[in-house]
RNA sequence: GUGAGCGUAGCUCAACGGUUAGAGCACUGGACUGUGGCUCCAGGGGUUGAGGGUUCGAAUCCCUUCGCUCACCCCA
């Protein structure tokens, strides 16, 4: 009989091993705590829609939509697709449900695995999960500036504040961008023998995505082009500077990027992402902006919306390796059956008093205190013929090897209390 | 989709084209019968990613393929 050959992931796609879920659980729960302290509640999506959703939510011109959606038909014929972001889903449920009779804005939060068909790297993976947040139905800019600081004070409380920059932009509205994109446009084609081959395909097809080439070689080109922010309509600047005021009121460091540019197509006015230079090409943490318009676009009523996506996996880069979780606060050892039988009962009331508590099986005492040195369980509780003789267990400290001997039916108060330190 | 680098034990890595592919860590057992951290000994583990070719002989050279990594691209 030949042993089968294990199965092994599908490329893009990775285990969080529990070294790592540690980290995780920490991100989502400290993004539960800043966004409900906002006001922000979780709404739970499906990770899959109708593809028409996609094309009509993200653009059909975008990368996303045009060559990294996992599509598929089902087994009636229909073409769903593996949602590639959040938003759209989010604004479609928004809809379907009426929410936007609720107050506004409609703060809402969500949270998991999206999929987009790429070639993997640093960063960036196949599935990879990330934490949206939107806030429907308020143009003000002042909620421009709240989810921008929710943004940030979440990687403060994360710790990571001080290695992360946040940018800002405006990218106008349909009242300016289509006047400004054509004089980039034309700037651009003055100068199309100085862009690289890429820029030059782009001059007719996005010439905004120009301002965003890293090449070496069209930066001075870039840097000489004419200015989106000089070129905002009155209502635009307005919004933007209104912004920037609220920001600054909010104490928060930023740096205006007039060459921000997003690469979903719903984007209006207020951009934004939050960049590191820690984890090479993947640089960006987050990024969102302002979509007005898109909920009508989607057939829902005319409010407007923003929002932002972070990207959980490079979060988790970012806060390398922690500890390794937590542990329970005692192994119980019993030597033999009877003090196992004895055991057992003991472990389930102590943990109904809220404290973790492990048992140990089948080995020698001397193995299984080896062990619980190697987790780091603080304490352990040796139960054999002795003791059990005696009615009691022995209680022993690992750090300082100390040991006393307590009632067997005090075992569960006793390892509460140990639990609970300080 | 394009390009480059790399695939040897669970992990980190050795092995000039030449005997039966090794070491450290990890794991299991023993020295040590109910007391951890140290030490020593032993053991389990490998289709050298896969397939084909060259050769008396391939982990090593060639081709194909798969995977991983990084970059382009794109973005979280």
């Amino acid at each position: 009989m030949t042993q089968p050959r294990p199965i092994r992931t599908v490329r893009g796609v990775r285990d969080i091993l529990p070294g790592e879920t540690v980290r995780w659980q920490r991100v989502e729960a400290e993004a539960r705590r800043v966004f409900e302290a906002h006001g922000y509640r979780e709404i739970r999506l499906p990770l899959f829609e109708r593809t028409e959703l996609f094309a009509r939510g993200i653009g059909e011109t975008t990368d996303i939509v045009e060559k990294e959606m996992y599509t598929f038909q089902d087994r009636s014929g229909e073409s769903l697709t593996l949602r590639p972001e959040a938003t759209a889903s989010l604004l479609r449920a928004y809809i379907e449900h009426g929410l936007h009779v609720q107050p506004k804005p409609v703060r809402l939060y969500t949270l998991g695995p999206m999929f987009r068909y790429e070639r993997p790297q640093a960063g960036r993976y196949r599935q990879f999960h990330q934490i949206n947040v939107e806030a429907l139905g308020e143009a003000h800019p002042a909620l421009d500036a709240e989810v921008i600081g929710m943004l940030m004070e979440l990687f403060r409380a994360l710790g990571l504040a001080e290695r992360l920059a946040l940018q800002v932009n405006s990218i106008g509205d349909e009242a300016c961008r289509p006047a400004f994109r054509e004089r980039l446009a034309a700037y651009l084609r003055e100068h199309a023998g100085e862009l690289c081959p890429e820029c030059r395909g782009r001059i007719e097809r996005n010439p905004l995505r120009v301002l965003d080439c890293k090449r070496p070689g069209c930066q001075p080109l870039i840097d000489k082009a004419p200015s989106i922010l000089e070129a905002l309509c009155p209502g635009c600047r307005e919004h933007f500077e209104r912004v920037r005021g609220y920001l600054d009121a909010l104490g928060l460091a930023y740096r205006v990027n007039p060459r921000m540019v997003r690469g979903l197509d719903y984007y209006v006015r207020t951009t934004f992402e939050v960049l590191t230079e820690e984890l090479g090409a993947q640089n960006a943490l987050a990024g969102g902006g302002r979509y007005d318009g898109l909920i009508q676009a989607l057939g829902g009523p005319p409010d407007p919306g923003i929002g932002f996506a972070i990207g959980v996996e490079r979060v988790t880069l970012l806060l390398g390796a922690g500890p390794d979780g937590p542990l329970p606060t005692a192994l119980l050892i019993p030597l033999g059956e009877a003090a196992l039988t004895a055991l057992l009962p003991l472990a389930q009331a102590a943990r109904r008093h809220g404290v973790g508590v492990e048992v140990a099986y089948g080995r020698k005492l001397r193995g299984e205190l080896e062990r619980a040195h190697r987790l780091g369980v603080p304490y352990v509780v040796i139960v054999g013929e002795d003791e059990l003789r005696a009615d009691r267990a022995t209680l022993r400290d690992m750090a300082s090897g100390a040991q006393r001997a307590i009632p067997l039916d005090r075992l569960p108060e006793e390892l509460a209390a140990l639990g609970r330190p300080g």
